[in-house]
DNA sequence: ATATTAAGTAACTGGTTAGTTACTTATATT
DNA sequence: AATATAAGTAACTAACCAGTTACTTAATAT
């Protein structure tokens, strides 16, 4: 398990390591990136542990060693991609910026990232259907916006005069995230309706701005 | 055989035996309700065939006699369901009056229809999530404005002045959706962050309005 | 009334799947 | 080199679940 020898030592304790905790360091990541594809792709109930271990290329008795059983690779599945939504965070905001530059920044980024990560869109679509069955309890994180202190953005423009002082920011931040995740949670749909790869740079890029002039103007005139 | 079965006391014929069609429709029916509630519930995947029956009040026999297999009758769940929108839809448009109107008044009624109908939101998001997987193909009805002709509102809105001309149509109906589905597909989440019942009537009402505002005019000044 | 047919039941089947056992192989420590 | 421990394997098991079988009961037509 985590049986690092951390602060303590009887001899020196070289770097050696090497090996058989690579090796096992190893085999838990290709295990955990194999249950990333598969459960983003089936879901915690479609998901079959077997191909996991199977895609993994270990042997199923290892998946069992190294997460104790599917409920809790699932949450190690959630954890380890929830995770990946800090690698954009923190660097949105400048308040030395204009809020619409800030505001527009923070969405361009979000809407990227989403654009990037299919697995981490189907896993928060299955968490919001699933939440209180499969896990047994909700994993709030997924809420993303919030952590990318978008809320603080909104105030901001809100006392500088940029945004209506009257809305509601929690609604703000419900129906910033709506637009962006739509085009990818109902991807297929949109892609067979629309008979267009949405994945295109222009396409993409088209949809941003169809969601920045919406959110900065509305549809009317 | 002989006439009457001995020991077996054969009182007055039991109320619910009206006659063999209708409690057939009636069994057809119970199964059909069943069914949408635990498949909205639990997806295609989660359902239990045997929790259905269970719930319907029948034998599970019954269950495959009229509706073959599972699968179908998660299709026939889906077509039940579908239907449904249809009860709203159509007399949405009235072309004389102002296009804001109009639109207010169709996003008005999908909201509502979409806060009344749990089992239609849950059985769409199923579907965008595993669309080509369990019933093997899409149910690209369910791109269910469409169906609300909303498309016909946004082009008057257009040819009349009100509306932006350089908008996408199928980008802005793809956003009015997301925004109306949003606060009941994300329903536990956002309960929970809100700490608020989002079914109250007043709290209702304000989402609505927040959707209105942000389509009529965005959230900047 | 009797035959026919549909509605209904309980118990079973065969395939699947999460999780386990009993064992072998490789690596590190003494 | 011997021993301890972790990584790894194959085959198994118990539970589950979609779908079936063999049968009984009730309603309708003749």
């Amino acid at each position: 398990m985590e049986g690092y020898p951390i602060g303590q030592h009887k001899h020196i304790t070289p770097p050696k390591a090497a090996n058989r905790e690579q090796r096992s360091e190893e085999s838990r990541a290709r295990i955990l990136k194999a249950a990333t594809s598969i459960f983003a792709e089936k879901g915690p109930e479609g998901a079959r542990v077997d191909e996991i271990a199977d895609q993994a290329g270990i042997n199923k008795r290892m998946l069992y060693h190294y997460f104790g059983n599917k409920e809790n690779l699932y949450l190690e599945v959630l954890r380890y991609n929830y995770n990946k939504i800090y690698t954009l965070s923190k660097n949105a905001i400048n308040l030395a910026d204009e809020p619409k530059v800030n505001v527009a920044r923070a969405i361009r980024a979000y809407f990227y990232f989403l654009a990037d990560n299919e697995a981490y869109v189907r896993l928060t679509s299955w968490e919001a259907l699933c939440v209180g069955r499969f896990t047994g309890k909700l994993f709030p994180q997924f809420f993303d916006l919030i952590e990318l202190e978008f809320d603080d953005l909104i105030k901001d423009g809100i006392e500088r005069g940029c945004i209506r002082p009257d809305i509601d920011i929690r609604q703000a931040i419900l129906s910033v995230r709506a637009l962006c995740l739509a085009y990818f949670t109902q991807r297929k749909i949109v892609q067979s309706l629309w008979r267009e790869d949405i994945f295109s740079e222009e396409m993409l890029e088209a949809c941003l701005q169809h969601i920045l002039n919406l959110i900065f103007d509305g549809l009317f005139i």
